[in-house]
Parts: C-alpha cells; structure tokens; sequence
DNA sequence: TATCAGTGTTTAATTATTTCAACAAGACCT
DNA sequence: AGGTCTTGTTGAAATAATTAAACACTGATA
C-alpha cells in the first residue's frame, strides 16, 4: 500500500467514517479512545482516514474502549430502508390512537393465524398496561423504528429487524421514532 | 507473532471457529472459498485456526466469497437463552433451488408459529408437485412478483399484494417476474 | 500398487499494519 | 505577544498478516 488503501482497489468497507463518527458522538478524543483501547493514537488515526485496514483483534480492542461489540459496530452498515412499495390495498383496516392494523384474511374468529399489517404513528403506543394473551407471536420491520418491551427485556428495532416471543409475558410497543413505523406481524392463535 | 495469536494474550474473538464452520455448512473447500475470495488457502487455514487475525478488509474479501456480508457473520452469536430480538443480518437462512428461507424464531418444531422472510429468485419454483399440509397460512409481497396458485387459483401478486388460504388446498409459488420476489409469511401449525 | 485429484497445514518471503516519536494547528489563559 | 494545553496527522522502525510454494494426508481410479 502506497498512502491510502483506496488508492489501491476500493478496498475495504468505510470502516473509518463508522468509527469517526461513534468516537466523536461519544465525545471521545483519538487518544482518549487509544488509551481505554490500548492501542496508539496513531492507529486510530490511520483507521479513521482509511489509511489502514484494522485485524479484526485490532479493530475489537478499540471498540472495547468505547465500549461496542463487534456485532454492534457492523449492525450499524445494514440496509438503511426498506425498498417497499405500496399499491392500494383492498385490506380492511382498523384505527385506533395512532395505531393503524389491516388484517390478511376477513374472518379472524375462525383462523389459526392472524396476519397483519401494522402502522403506527410517531408517538403511538400499545399502552402503559403491559398485553398478554395466550398466543405466540412474531413480526418484522418494515421501516421506521419502534420500541419492543417484552418481559423485562427491550430493544428499539429497525427496517428489517424482527422479534419472536410468547405473548403470555407482559408485551408493549411504542414508536420512539418521529416517523410512522410500519412492522408486518403473524400471531398464532388471533389475538382479537 | 511468533506461532500463534493465543500464545500472546488471548487476543481476538474466535473468528476461525466461526468462520470454519460457515464455510463448512456450505460446502466450500478452503481453496474454493479462497479462489471465490481473492485470497490464498493459506490464508483461510490460517484464519479458521486463529494464527492470524483478519485485517477487516480481508474478511470482507473473505465473507463476499460465501457470500455473507460483516454484519451478518459477527450477528452469528448464539442466543443465551431464549431469542426475542433479531437484527436484520442475524436470521438463520436456508436456501434451496433459488429460493431462501429466514426463519424468526429458532426452533420451529416447539412453535406454535412460523415466520418466514422468503427470497424467490427469478424463475424460482416451489415445484410441479403442488405444497399441501394441515395448516394455514398468509404473507405479504415486499418485492417483486410472484404467481400463486392455490386450488384451481391462480394470480400474480405484487409489492404490497398478500394472501392467506387453507394449506391443505394444494398450493404453488413461482416467481414469474425478472426481479428477486421477497415476502414475509406466517404459517400455523408450523409446516416443516 | 501407483497415480491422480482433492483436502488442510506449514515455512520463508513479501506486504501491510502498528508503534514511537515528532510535527502543526487550534483553544485558552496570563 | 508568549506559554501550555489539547487536538489530529505523519515518517521511519517494529511487528503482524498475507502470499507462494511445498508438505502430508485421504479417497477414488486404473
């Protein structure tokens, strides 16, 4: 390599802006960061300038200073939206306080299987008394981002994100973000 | 380095592990992953055995021969106990014949309920034979087209289109378009 | 048996990354 | 102004990763 790795072959994802970036939301300085990381601040330079490719050990000794996993440091490259498009759908749907659902199939009285189409709007929120049913259920993200408290467990999701748990624990969904989040779920048996 | 990367400080997350066994379940030799990869053999034997630590760029060259994008292979961490919350990246993917199935939930045999994110290839075909089971199930089209037949019906279904019938009517999916068809389905009772 | 094609591993040479140390620019204080 | 912090960047030396080529092993075939 001459002085830069991109000089080379385009090689390499754009580990440097990635880090860049969690570094300075952190408020972290380069040496700040070399020095809970145990690596020089020279090497944090060259990483972020995409000067140099990082091994993986090295790469997990930074973010261990930071503290992020390795997992976490490359979740944030995943697709950013959804490529989805909508035509007029002849679904039935049903509003209520910001929260939009249109149901696969008319009958749910009679099925084994609820599919739907949620959407809920900036703010919307299943509400503060926790649902349980005795049901399994599942979904994933369309786009936006939502809340997901299940049992004493939460996580904000985003597109493309899913879940999966027994809906007999204590379950509650709110979106956090400021646009409308749109998940498509499967509950088994309905949950009416 | 002397020998090997353990022998200095436990350094490094065990990469090699992992990387073997995805190579492995895919049935790639080292030299075919590698030629796939841009890279030596030896390079792969080093890194499946931990004597050396992938510069990131590396492993990506190594990952686009599997093919398998970072995210995806540092979000292959085993649930502790039970998984609720799924990253984009992290579902288990079973592909056969051109098409490929991303399963929420881990154990489908103990659920209730299966969702599945269903990747249709062009020309993909679930088989002359028409599908039946004892169950119900329903899905959404995000992407692309896809021709569904079910009993003596038949119809092509777009992005935003669904469907939800008796899976014991017998049913066929063919992906009839030029484009990829993606959709996210439910099933109930789980259809193995 | 011999040979061929395949596998994974290992060593020396090459190439890339990381360190050590110095440098330049900006902010702040006296 | 001059100090004195801090910041991020860069060059030469030290260290680690990657390659190229050989090795040893397995199973299939003639």
């Amino acid at each position: 390599m001459l002085n830069d790795i991109k000089s080379q072959r385009s090689v390499g994802p754009d580990i440097g802006s990635r880090l860049r970036a969690i570094r300075e939301q952190r408020g972290l300085s380069q040496r700040e960061l070399a020095r809970r990381a145990g690596v020089t601040n020279a090497t944090i330079s060259l990483i972020e300038k995409n000067k140099s490719s990082p091994s993986v050990s090295s790469l997990k000794k930074v973010l261990d200073g930071i503290p992020m996993t390795l997992a976490e440091f490359f979740a944030l490259e995943l697709p950013p939206e959804e490529q989805i498009f909508f035509r007029a759908g002849e679904l039935p749907e049903f509003t209520e306080e910001g929260v939009s659902f249109r149901q696969l199939g008319g009958d749910q009285s009679r099925q084994k299987l609820q599919i739907l189409r949620e959407r809920y709007a900036p703010g919307a929120d299943t509400g503060e008394t926790m649902l349980s049913h005795e049901s399994e259920e599942g979904g994933v993200v369309l786009s936006g981002r939502i809340e997901v408290t299940v049992g004493d467990q939460q996580r904000v999701l985003g597109a493309g994100d899913g879940y999966y748990f027994d809906s007999r624990i204590p379950h509650r969904f709110r979106n956090v973000g400021d646009e409308p989040c749109e998940i498509i779920s499967a509950c088994a048996p309905p949950y009416l």
